[in-house]
DNA sequence: AGATGTGAAAGTTTTCACAGCC
DNA sequence: GGCTGTGAAAACTTTCACATCT
């Protein structure tokens, strides 16, 4: 049994029945919406409308966050401020996490400087590299260290959430390196599978995957077969 | 019925029953394993290894490719190099797909730059802005050009996929013109839901979503909540 | 023995449809 | 009339287990 295949983890924790991570992702997104229409001054909204903005069937809004309480009022819909105060609760939105950057190329530093993080308490607290030639920069306040650097600077901040944005072939070193330091989430856009402590969080962004599986549909939709 | 949720579009395509959007994801990472297994000179894999590496179970493997066929031989496993090619033939890796950037900030740089798209033929032939400080420069070999030249660069070549590197705010209608030009896939970037025709596929990369989703497990697995 | 390919079973997710409240 | 919350049904996905082939 080589990696443990944490299958039904089924934790009953508190009263609540555990959410499935597709009802997380959606969370996400009718947060995204909630956010524009308390921009937009709107007082309440319908599962259907909140549906219909984050392109799902308003049934699934309704189950989705009934698995977290009744947020809603039978007749009239839901409060936006409220809902989206509570849907940042459950996302953990409501809070400060600190994150540290694991690779000063040209995608740690696109992702250094992405707004939608900051936005939403994600502090970059750290960008760690080896190549001598990136550390030492600063980059808009945050020095780039190498990666030695990072347990004396664990002893200082908690680092909860690592980005990993170095090559394949080091990720996996990487990654022991930031659990080992207490890290208990993973970002990681290295094209390997990472092999972690059960207690440790991973999520993959992977743009071949997502590319082929374009390529994919292309063709399925069919056109002429090109070289 | 305002997005046409194209459920059970069910096309009976020539032999086979159309594979799950989970089954072609895994595929991916097959392929990836079969490319390291056929590096290191490996002759044949059976799904118990190929699960392994990739993370899942081998009953999954022989079930996601037998949608595809009969690849492999009873008692022997499956050939490596026959196996990749028919993965790369089914994802469309055997043919060059044209792909135009839209958006020239530092995310679009550390895409152009990324290497795993040129690996697998997707061929970045334009970089398009709208910002004048940024048209004209030269990466690589590749001028950033101005948004409005698309419509002349379309009539000499054809462009596939779009990548979609721009600010929420305008995303939509750079992906409204993408696709009046002929683009019937989308890797999209920004965190909006984009509206396109049925023909066109959208694949999302939401990085909020992912650090969010990796948040709320952090809380799940429970610590301390600090403020 | 060692492996695939696959129906059937189990499990999970989505949709339906309606009681119940505004 | 409008809209939520939710059991029940339907659809889909994964796992099991075994006949079948080397």
């Amino acid at each position: 049994m080589p990696t443990s295949r944490t299958k039904a983890d089924r934790r009953t924790t508190f009263h609540l029945e555990r959410a499935s991570s597709s009802t997380v992702i959606r969370l996400s997104s009718y947060y995204r919406v909630l956010c524009e229409l308390e921009a937009a001054r709107l007082q309440t909204v319908s599962s259907r409308l909140l549906a219909e903005r984050g392109g799902m069937t308003s049934a699934q809004v309704r189950k989705d966050l009934s698995v977290f309480g009744n947020f809603g009022r039978r007749g009239l819909g839901y409060n936006v401020v409220v809902l989206r105060r509570k849907i940042a609760e459950i996302l953990g939105l409501t809070r400060w996490w600190n994150v540290a950057l694991f690779g000063a190329g040209s995608l740690g530093h696109a992702l250094f400087s992405y707004r939608g993080f900051k936005d939403q308490g994600f502090h970059m607290v750290a960008v760690f590299d080896i190549d001598h030639s990136k550390i030492g920069k600063n980059w808009n306040g945050t020095v780039v260290r190498h990666l030695d650097d990072l347990a004396p600077l664990v002893r200082k901040k908690t680092i909860d959430i690592a980005i990993l944005a170095v090559p394949e072939t080091v990720a996996q070193d990487v990654a022991n390196m930031a659990v080992a330091r207490g890290i208990r989430g993973i970002l990681n856009f290295a094209a390997v599978k990472l092999t972690v402590p059960e207690h440790v969080t991973v999520r993959d962004v992977d743009l071949s995957i997502a590319m082929e599986s374009i390529s994919y549909s292309l063709i399925q939709l069919g056109d002429s077969t090109k070289p």
